[in-house]
DNA sequence: CTGAAAGCGCTTACAG
DNA sequence: CTGAAAGCGCTTACAG
């Protein structure tokens, strides 16, 4: 069941090395009678060609490496990641191709990774998730080795870098928006760090949906924090004093924070603070405190991710693409409004 | 930087393949000046050895796989998977090895993944993270292939399979001894699944526990639920209707669910009812509520996996290996008791 | 439609 | 210590 070789099927079916393997790559020009016989064989023998040469010969792997840098710390924690590995695997599967996972775990894990990476006929292509400062240096070495590159999230420095990434800005805006329109005055923001594009983008949907209405742009009102519930609960401890009447928080682990300091505060939401979060990842809180969020298509995402990614090692000219993704605003209480979907 | 051969190498240094090769693999009978000038080729090419042609003649790839198979449709939810991630992350960049991560979101993908996982020169040995009842045809598959197989988890069928697991049975004997050492008397459990060896063995620790004290096994008090915070909450409901003052609940998630049924009921928690749970990952829940639990070393136990898989790799003789890691016992205020971690 | 032959880029006895 | 040669198991022009 495993020493076998095309050769072996070869001669069972009384054929050629080659005509073996046209019939198991699906390739035309073999005759109905020989493609029956060969498949039965092999059928039979449960033969399956050996990877190695394969790759060897027609320079494919099919297998893409997925790295999750140093920067992403939270990788143990948030369940974003693995909702992001799930699409992966199911675009994976779907094209028949292996996912090699490389996380590094530590700086000096990171450094060990570049040369395996790299090494020829073993990765078809890399997806690196990012959008960190930290991570520059890594995705210049990456496009140094000249495999196809994908960016999960907005690089930095966007020149020349293919990416992927939701529209966080546009999104940030709806959410924003949404709270105006429907009467909020006082309108802060607890951030993610403004070391990563996700939390600057969000920042800035903000101040396009403040800056686009009559309202002032209040400095104080944007509170940087960490994506974390803990660190969500600080922010909006320190944003109470301002009085402000509802906050956007860049990701719902920190809305729910902002509820707990809300009510540890006396006040009610949406009564008092309207809360409006980010991401409607099936957390159970979410749902509890019926908050009204951004829904980032996650799974999609990854998805999206390996199709582009194939798009780019199948064309292999050096094309720079930039993907990015709507989002959805999911109307729940905490907003203090009815449902409203449609903008 | 990426079409040299080893070829190329060679005639750079005015030597032969066999001794670049040599040179790369860190071989010995190579002079100390002709490796200096390989060398320096080498790094000034940057050059690295071809993946695929290196498996096809050495028939190592030093790839292996992780299996989540269907039955662990909690990977998604659970934080148990990405801190398993990390340790066996760890471990294959310690060994120079790559990982392979293959997640069956649905039982149409899981059949699809058996070729692929199979074919020759493709990974060295598999993990598949098991111990669920419907993954016994899956083990039996994996093994047909002769491929390296290690599960994690104890399987249902114990014969002739390598495994790794943490000791459930005495790891719940402990939580529960520590219960009735400190007085408690009617003391109860909420199980994870029992189809699952980790459901049926925490629960076989509860009953060697009080099945070894004076005290009586009363089978209303086992109660089976799901490893969720929701299903410990609903099992915690069932439960106070017995009056019991103590509970052994198989996971944290389940523990912070009783609690909040014991609150709701007007209850005190350790006072009325001590609860001890199961994992102590860092999940901020577990410290807010100073819960009592078994940590199990879950970081340490992937990492142990690949090395155990690597001896199973290395050692081609068909030994068969079981591998049990301990766990410890970690007190805080929700069993009641004052730190005691001497056993 | 089919087969013989070359070649993918390495490692590893073998001979010296 | 070093090199020429065989071979790992495939795919793919090429010729027929």
């Amino acid at each position: 069941m495993s020493a076998l070789r095309l050769e072996d099927i070869a001669k069972k079916a009384g054929v050629s090395r080659s005509t073996v393997s046209r019939v198991i790559n699906n390739q035309p020009n073999v005759s109905d009678s020989v493609r029956k016989k060969v498949l039965e064989v092999i059928n039979l023998t449960g033969f399956s060609p050996n990877a190695a040469a394969r790759t060897l010969v027609s320079q494919r792997s099919n297998t893409i490496g997925l790295v999750l840098p140093h920067s992403v710390s939270t990788f143990f924690t948030d369940p974003y990641y693995p909702h992001l590995i799930k699409g992966i695997s199911q675009a994976c599967n779907h094209y028949d191709f292996t996912l090699a996972l490389f996380v590094a775990g530590t700086k000096e894990y990171q450094e060990k990774l570049l040369p395996r990476l790299s090494s020829k006929g073993f990765l078809d292509g890399v997806i690196l998730q990012s959008g960190h400062h930290a991570d520059q240096s890594l995705i210049l070495d990456l496009k140094q080795t000249n495999l196809p590159l994908l960016v999960a999230g907005r690089p930095l420095n966007e020149e020349e870098v293919c990416f992927i990434d939701i529209d966080n800005v546009a999104a940030a805006e709806k959410a924003v928006r949404h709270l105006i329109i429907n009467g909020r005055k006082r309108i802060a923001t607890i951030t993610g760090p403004l070391t990563s594009t996700v939390g600057l983008d969000r920042m800035n949907g903000y101040r396009n949906a403040i800056g686009g209405s009559s309202q002032k742009l209040i400095d104080d009102f944007i509170q940087e924090s960490d994506f974390t519930e803990i660190g969500g609960y600080k922010a909006m401890n320190k944003l109470l004093e301002l009085q402000p009447d509802a906050i956007f928080a860049a990701s719902d682990m920190m809305a729910i924070g902002a509820i707990r300091a809300i009510r540890d505060s006396g006040r009610e939401v949406p009564k008092d603070i309207a809360v409006v979060g980010f991401d409607d990842l099936p957390i159970p809180a979410v749902n509890e405190l019926q908050l009204t969020t951004i829904r980032q298509p996650v799974v999609q995402f990854g998805f999206k991710a390996v199709e582009t990614l194939i798009e780019l090692i199948e064309n292999d000219s050096p094309i720079v693409k930039k993907v990015l993704m709507d989002t959805e605003l999911i109307v729940r209480k905490s907003c203090g409004f009815i449902k409203n979907n449609d903008w």
